[in-house]
DNA sequence: TACGTTCATCGATAATCCTGAATGTAACAG
DNA sequence: CTGTTACATTCAGGATTATCGATGAACGTA
């Protein structure tokens, strides 16, 4: 029979988890889950800093589509900008990228 | 006037970057991009292994999605199977994971 | 052999996302 | 005010992906 009220491959009782934090996490990592996005984090941390005419040098993409990325990256948190005259210069929020790690460590 | 063959706002002459990498660490961040895939991975974490029908109850989703999520993480070399009987169990590669933290050091 | 359980694969639908042309906004120069 | 540059936003088309019902394969049991 086997009729198993408790599955004996699953163990009892352990927690299923926050549903929130799993979402969250899933958010900063989807901000990573495309090349341009990957290039452009390297490039600012590489750099310190750069515009977004500099990234659409390096990336070879049109700047409408640059923008799109950075807007990516900004909404998760990732990079922040900051106006200097004309330009719109990108940098690296370092705390982010340390906490992003963090959910990767035992 | 302004021409700028260099443009004030680039610093010229740096690279910009091994694009085949930037892909294949944007195909392991994807790999992690939904949150479905970050409770399997935080639930392997925490209980070592578990088998399908198992992360089916956990997750409360449908039995193939939760294979497609799990076949995701496969492919990335996240996490690996054993049968053992009847049940398929589901463990981390902490190489894997480890790698994925190396890539957003400074 | 026949039956039930576990899990993977297939197929279809709906949602999400990347990409870039067109357009709008902001800042600066003359 | 006019023109130019740098960047964001809007919009649409095309590609990718999540989800799950239906089906099939592998295993254990009777």
């Amino acid at each position: 029979m086997n009729v198993q009220l408790t599955k004996v491959c699953c163990r009892p009782g352990t927690e299923p988890g926050d549903a929130h934090a799993f979402a969250e996490h899933a958010q900063r990592f989807k901000a990573l889950s495309e090349p341009a996005r990957v290039a452009i984090v390297n490039r600012l941390a590489s750099c310190g800093e750069a515009c977004v005419c500099e990234l659409v040098d390096v990336l070879e993409l049109a700047q409408p589509t640059v923008s799109h990325h950075l807007r990516v990256l900004r909404e998760a948190g990732l990079i922040e900008h900051e106006r200097r005259g004309t330009w719109m210069y990108y940098r690296l929020v370092p705390a982010a990228i340390d906490e992003l790690r963090a959910t990767l460590a035992p």
